[in-house]
DNA sequence: ATGGTCGGCAACCGA
């Protein structure tokens, strides 16, 4: 089975770059983020069109996750359990008795504030979640945009960004600490070298074209899982649309 | 490679 990541920046502004990707490629899961829309106004018209099952939640103006199956999504949950916030950024699901869970990791704003403080805490949070949902031994596929570069292969140019909320020492702490509950790094398994990425800065002029870009968005397999990855790659051919997002899907392919 | 552009939504916030 194919698994795909995409932060699609707005599901509404990006809907025929989704629709046209999910025509193309029929995978059978596609987990995004940041869909930017409440559930009332949320376009499933398209999705029926082509034959793609449906989960979502979502707020007005930020956040958001949906995820999109060809096959049945079962046991839909969303937040961290019975916490009421976050709603909006983590959900999980099951879908061919795979577990399947879709995070938007809160991107941190600046070192030293709450709102990193509150990245690092979520992180710990994912941890906990992890242990009291799941086994090790099971199917688990943990993606989404992490807002974590793991390593300094991981960003354009690691010195001048060390430091940014996406790429310093105690993020990848906070991120190292999820993994070890089991987690492999399945792009990174297949493709051992840097300058991979899945974001562009849009406020960087060029961003894209002089390839300064970020990995943040990963898929992350159990050991049992990982132990079937045949690929991963990320796919940058929806750039050549109009109005492309500052991100890219990342795939990855398990054997059954 | 050292900078600013998007999307949502109606003034700026968040990335």
């Amino acid at each position: 089975m194919r698994v795909a990541s995409f932060n699609v920046n707005s599901v509404r502004a990006r809907l025929p770059i989704v629709v046209g990707w999910l025509k193309e490629n029929r995978p059978e899961v596609l987990c995004v983020q940041e869909t930017k829309v409440q559930d009332v106004d949320f376009p499933c018209e398209a999705f029926d069109e082509i034959g793609y099952k449906y989960a979502f939640k979502g707020q007005k103006s930020y956040n958001g996750v949906a995820i999109f199956s060809k096959n049945e999504i079962e046991k839909v949950q969303f937040g961290f359990d019975d916490e009421p916030e976050d709603r909006s950024r983590i959900m999980r699901a099951e879908i061919n008795g795979v577990a399947v869970v879709n995070t938007y990791v809160p991107q941190g704003y600046m070192r030293g504030t709450e709102k990193f403080e509150y990245k690092l805490r979520w992180f710990e949070r994912l941890r906990g979640y992890f242990e009291k949902n799941f086994e090790v031994g099971e199917a688990v596929v943990w993606v989404g945009d992490l807002n974590v570069a793991p390593l300094a292969m991981d960003v354009y140019d690691p010195v001048s960004l060390l430091g940014h909320v996406c790429y310093n020492p105690e993020v990848q702490a906070a991120l190292e600490g999820v993994m070890e509950w089991g987690f492999v790094d399945v792009f990174r398994k297949q493709c051992k070298e840097g300058g991979h990425y899945t974001f562009w800065d849009y406020r960087m002029r060029n961003s894209y074209k002089v390839n300064a870009g970020w990995r943040l968005d990963h898929i992350m397999a159990s050991e049992k899982l990982a132990e079937k990855s045949s690929r991963c790659y990320i796919d940058k051919g929806v750039r050549e649309s109009e109005r492309p997002s500052d991100h890219v899907p990342i795939v990855a392919e398990f054997d059954r």
